[in-house]
DNA sequence: AGCACGCCGACT
DNA sequence: GTCGGCGTGCTC
């Protein structure tokens, strides 16, 4: 039912950009062929807008008089091809978000503006060899002087007008006439970032290549692999083969990689090894260049995709082998508005499609261990670290009743100190940014808050300034305390700031490197922070969760975690898989060379169970105890929850919103579904809104979804609905 | 979500 | 007298 569809329809179903619930119906000219998945313009209500067409219909329910014509046709041929058609139809159904939005959300901005579906041409140009016209003066006419003689030196070959825009602003002027004369003939050509490998890799590790194996003589059929392997393993060596393999059969291969600025170096390896066309899509492109490589994509020219999560519903023509980099990663669910997850949207179309997906990780997600454990996913383990690396040797360390100076034990500094004193790096991990997270008066015992949120501000100590983490509102850092004027203030806590501090006092030689969100904001200063850790220069780094994701740090034979009990004590039920997973990723950056690392786990809770299984046997045995926990609590992945969030500028709108939402879907209740709640967030107050939630639990998805199916038939008639903003959040990875 | 219509307070 | 506040209703 696309492009070659001969039959003709009266009238089109079309999915239209807004945040309700359904498909509007509107006439279509008979005699034209309806292309599903192509866009149209449409009159709705007092404007136009850009739609897509979902289907062909010879009849409509709606009244006849009422309904109104396409008023133009943007596509000739599907922009959504059917498969991430019925990807986007079934997602729209399984995460409760309206059709229009899930659909037109695929498209790149430029294309949902209705911008024609062309690929950029590059403007070239040539000399004509073949011409008898007089060549230009270059004492009369310079700049075309000079426009022809590159062109005539190229011998034959395209010049891009780019390079002739280096000559002067005013080419353009000296191009024409020679066009004119036919001394040089215009072209365009298309870009296509085509790619030659200069690497070959590395032989394999037997691990490596049982997992090759394993992967690629399964192209061709649906089949999830989680590849487990420890930092350092040659993960990226094994997708590297597995695309070799896929790219022999002319399959496009999509990557998806975390939303972190790890992209560019990913895409720099690849092209090292890889020949044919790649193109990446992230935040950092502009809407140019990302509808550009949409397209170059979804028109097939592409080889290999890599990716942010939203790469997961580009339309891949070829599409033969799906990786997922870092599966466990939290940036993989969209937080708002249509709230999928790029892992689990990958899964449903490597079903449909019949291809291979690979989820890589060292720290695998509590989800697909479980899948893992129940056959669903093929675990293959890369155990081995590349090279003669020894795994990091790791230990907590005590800190109850020790001499701790600016948070840091006397034995933390002692251990620091020996590894500096051999020559080596240290890394001082502490998963909070600022100077200190608290200013209390030592008078009144007030703390100086936020105004909008339910949150102390964070004191930015050489800013001088205050700071909200959750909302980002911002006031100078106050002399005196704002509720009883004393001078007593106290600055409570430690953040990336002030460990720096500390460490710059205490080794004074040493160079120090800060590297989390605000140290790193200026464009450019991320790669020289980094570059001063890798060279050496930086002996010591001191870092958020930033430092954990993915860099290299050669010479770190020692990584401190400084605040790990936070995630022992969180009120998210996820608190304590995020640790372990920041833990073990962190501790990866150590000793990946041929000098054995050590991590030291500062705690109070040297006896936890959790935290020694964790830090002694390795995250698998950590995630089977915490595991056990989920089971027992009835959550997620041994049961589905949904979520559902309300917030309005007053406090007691979303809690009656949710008392109503709670009443339908207790009268009749649905079979098999808890509905807890509802209660207020955890941060009642953010932003200036108060915001409340109600938790559906359900031992089975299907009785999950059939609830939530009931919820969105005018759920905006409920009482307070207009005065609440509110949202649906299948399988939440946070209940904040 | 937009964008209109509609019915009550302080302004040239 | 109207300019404009945001309540509420609709979008094929």
């Amino acid at each position: 039912m696309n492009a070659t569809n001969k039959n003709s329809f009266a009238f089109v179903q079309v999915a239209v950009p807004t945040p309700l619930h359904q498909l509007f119906d509107y006439r279509w000219r008979g005699s034209e062929a309806v292309v599903v998945g192509s866009r149209v313009a449409v009159p709705f209500g007092r404007r136009s807008m850009v739609g897509i067409v979902v289907r062909g219909l010879s009849e409509s329910a709606y009244p006849a008089n009422k309904l109104r014509a396409v008023t133009e046709v943007l596509d000739s041929e599907p922009l959504l091809p059917e498969d991430v058609m019925s990807l986007l139809e079934w997602a729209s159904r399984y995460y409760h978000h309206p059709i229009g939005d899930v659909l037109c959300s695929a498209l790149p901005v430029l294309l949902r503006q209705g911008k024609p579906a062309a690929l950029m041409q590059r403007e070239i140009y040539r000399f004509n060899a073949q011409s008898t016209a007089e060549p230009p003066s270059e004492k009369k006419a310079s700049l075309q002087f000079s426009v022809f003689s590159l062109l005539r030196e190229a011998d034959g070959e395209a010049v891009d007008a780019s390079s002739l825009a280096n000559l002067s602003p005013r080419w353009r002027s000296a191009v024409k006439p020679l066009v004119e004369r036919g001394l040089i003939e215009p072209d365009s050509s298309m870009v296509l970032p085509s790619n030659s490998a200069v690497d070959t890799g590395p032989v394999l590790l037997p691990e490596q290549q049982t997992a090759v194996t394993a992967i690629t003589s399964e192209l061709g059929s649906f089949k999830p692999f989680l590849l487990n392997g420890v930092t350092g393993s040659g993960k990226t060596e094994v997708y590297l083969r597995c695309i070799e393999a896929a790219l022999k059969q002319q399959q496009q291969i999509l990557i998806l990689v975390p939303e972190i600025a790890l992209t560019p170096q990913l895409m720099r390896r690849f092209q090292r090894r890889i020949t044919g066309c790649l193109v990446s899509l992230h935040s950092a492109l502009n809407a140019t260049e990302r509808m550009q490589n949409w397209l170059l994509a979804a028109k097939g020219h592409a080889d290999v995709v890599i990716g942010t999560r939203s790469a997961v519903l580009v339309p891949l023509p070829r599409l033969g082998l799906i990786i997922i980099d870092e599966e466990h990663d939290g940036s993989l669910k969209q937080q708002d508005g249509f709230r999928y997850h790029a892992r689990d949207l990958a899964m449903v179309r490597a079903r449909n499609r019949s291809c291979p997906v690979v989820l890589g990780t060292a720290t695998a997600s509590f989800e697909s261990l479980h899948n893992a454990a129940t056959g669903r996913y093929t675990e293959l383990n890369l155990t081995q670290r590349a090279g003669d690396a020894t795994p990091p040797n790791m230990a907590l360390l005590d800190i109850r009743r020790r001499p701790l100076i600016e948070g840091m034990s006397d034995r933390l500094f002692d251990a620091i100190e020996k590894h500096l004193a051999a020559g080596n790096q240290a890394l001082v991990f502490i998963n909070r940014r600022g100077f200190a997270p608290t200013l209390l008066c030592n008078d009144c015992g007030a703390c100086a808050d936020c105004r909008r949120c339910d949150a102390h501000m964070t004191v930015h100590a050489k800013r001088a300034r205050l700071r909200c983490h959750h909302c980002g509102s911002e006031r100078p850092v106050p002399e005196q305390c704002e509720s009883c004027g004393s001078l007593e203030l106290d600055r409570l806590g430690y953040g990336t700031e002030r460990i720096a501090a500390a460490l710059e006092e205490r080794f004074p030689d040493v160079s120090v490197a800060r590297i989390d969100r605000d140290s790193t904001r200026r464009k450019g200063a991320l790669q020289s922070q980094l570059d001063a850790a890798t060279s050496g220069e930086a002996r010591l780094l001191v870092g958020t969760q930033m430092l954990a994701k993915g860099h290299h740090f050669p010479g770190v034979t020692l990584v401190c975690i400084l605040d790990a009990d936070r995630g022992l004590f969180g009120t998210d039920f996820r608190a304590l898989e995020q640790m372990g997973q920041l833990i073990i990723q962190v501790a990866g950056r150590s000793g990946r060379e041929e000098k054995q690392g050590s991590v030291l786990v500062q705690t109070r809770n040297p006896d936890n169970p959790i935290m020694q299984t964790l830090v002694t046997d390795g995250y698998a045995a950590f995630a089977k105890v915490a595991l056990d926990d989920r089971r027992l609590a009835m959550l997620p992945p041994y049961a589905y929850v949904a979520l559902i969030r309300a917030e309005a500028p007053d406090m007691n709108s979303p809690m009656r919103f949710l008392q109503g939402v709670s009443q339908r879907l207790l009268n009749p209740p649905v079979a098999g579904v808890s509905v807890l709640g509802p209660v207020s967030a955890p941060m009642e107050r953010l932003g200036g809104k108060y915001r409340a939630q109600l938790l559906l639990q359900a031992e089975r998805r299907s009785l999950l979804n059939e609830a939530l199916s009931r919820l969105t038939v005018n759920l905006d008639s409920l009482p307070n609905a207009k005065k609440t903003r509110w949202s649906i959040d299948v399988d939440p990875v946070d209940l904040f």
